[in-house]
DNA sequence: CTTAAACCTGACCAAATGGTCAACTACTTT
DNA sequence: AAAGTAGTTGACCATTTGGTCAGGTTTAAG
């Protein structure tokens, strides 16, 4: 007989015959998430419905209930999901690091996240235009303790000369601001493009005029 | 007796009584206006209710459906006037114009008109995270020409040698995104200030550190 | 093969919310 | 001052929507 599922078989979908409970659980809790992130992107917090996103998710309304107690819940989990992530692939950056190469690759690396999870972008953009309030807590500790240590390293590259920037904050701002507006403001470049999608051209052209831009902003090169 | 109103007495509160019909009108669509802004950025527009715009204007609910027909309207009625305002004030820009003249105004300008009417540029932002839905026109009609015309005339300065930008259309994106994140993020910038609310000295700050970033980015100065 | 646990879902409910309306008061005009 | 017009508002209704639940099916364990 077809025994497929043996142990713990990690086929995530053997054409849906039998699969093992891990399997299932991970599986619609991933496809549920997904839908949500959507969902909550387009229609924001109050805009989203627990049956849309089931729709989107291809299951029945009951069914997302069942994986994430209630709508608060769902969204909460989402926004956990990208938090985490923020600062994953991030340079490190020491008072011994060479500034030109550091700052190059960290605006490289956040314009690439933003070209790849726009959607987690527009989110955090929602949440912190909205006044951050579920995300209070991260901002108030993990990210400002973040930025002031990137601050402190850049203020001591200054006062060696090494950078043209005496108000590394602003610097941090500026670089969030123009890498991540290519996810946030997917819409509006798109139009102004006149495409209906970004290519892998549109991050290369991107990275083109940020990178050496930014760096001659600073006095490097 | 106290036969206050005249014809014209443009008196808008005189103590609130005997105000002639003009001033009701004109008073009571701007209260509510204010207070649908502020609803409307702070929860977005499905979780704006017509009740929290009403209590925020110290008003009925039938009121504010008396003076705005219902929630579409009052919404689209908020939007045109962000529109309208879009590019108040801004430089003209011709081919024989000074770069560096031109663009430090225009960098001092949008700035300035961000940290006046944050909340304008948050809904702005919204609706474009969102897909625009509601801006579509606009954004595909008068801002596209707006962008275009302007590309079309640094793409001369740069065959003339007097800026070192190639892509003029990404040096929009990053003056727009540079001065629009204080609006937008302000909940976060605060944060990271440790304030509650700017001051005049956090525009000077944002100036002194983004005009000269930009213009050596731009290769004058 | 039997029992238990996990998963699934249609049907239902209570609360929230956009919108209406009739009765009323306050201005304006003649 | 009388008639007409504009503004005001509490009460009400229909719809939407988050959330529940009982009864069913599938997978796992003994």
């Amino acid at each position: 007989m077809a025994q497929s599922a043996t142990t713990n078989a990690s086929s995530a979908s053997e054409n849906a015959v039998h699969r093992n409970q891990q399997d299932i659980r991970a599986q619609n809790q991933a496809v549920i998430l997904t839908a949500a992130e959507e969902e909550f992107v387009l229609k924001s917090y109050r805009g989203a419905t627990m049956q849309g996103i089931a729709d989107r998710a291809g299951l029945p309304k009951a069914n997302v209930h069942y994986y994430f107690k209630n709508k608060t819940n769902l969204y909460k989990v989402v926004l956990r999901a990208i938090i985490q992530e923020w600062n994953e692939g991030l340079v490190t950056m020491t008072v011994d690091s060479d500034p030109k190469t550091v700052i190059e690759k960290f605006v490289r690396t956040k314009l690439h996240q933003a070209f790849i999870h726009p959607n987690r972008h527009k989110l955090f953009a929602l949440e912190v235009i909205g006044g951050a309030t579920h995300l209070h807590d991260f901002m108030s500790t993990a990210m400002k303790d973040w930025a002031l240590d990137k601050t402190q390293v850049m203020k001591v590259w200054h006062e060696q000369g090494k950078i043209a920037i005496a108000d590394p904050l602003q610097l941090l701002i500026l670089i969030w601001a123009t890498t991540q507006r290519y996810a946030e403001f997917e819409t509006e470049i798109l139009g102004l493009l006149q495409k209906s999608a970004y290519d892998e051209t549109d991050e290369a052209r991107a990275a083109d005029f940020l990178v050496p831009f930014i760096l001659r902003g600073c006095g490097l090169e």
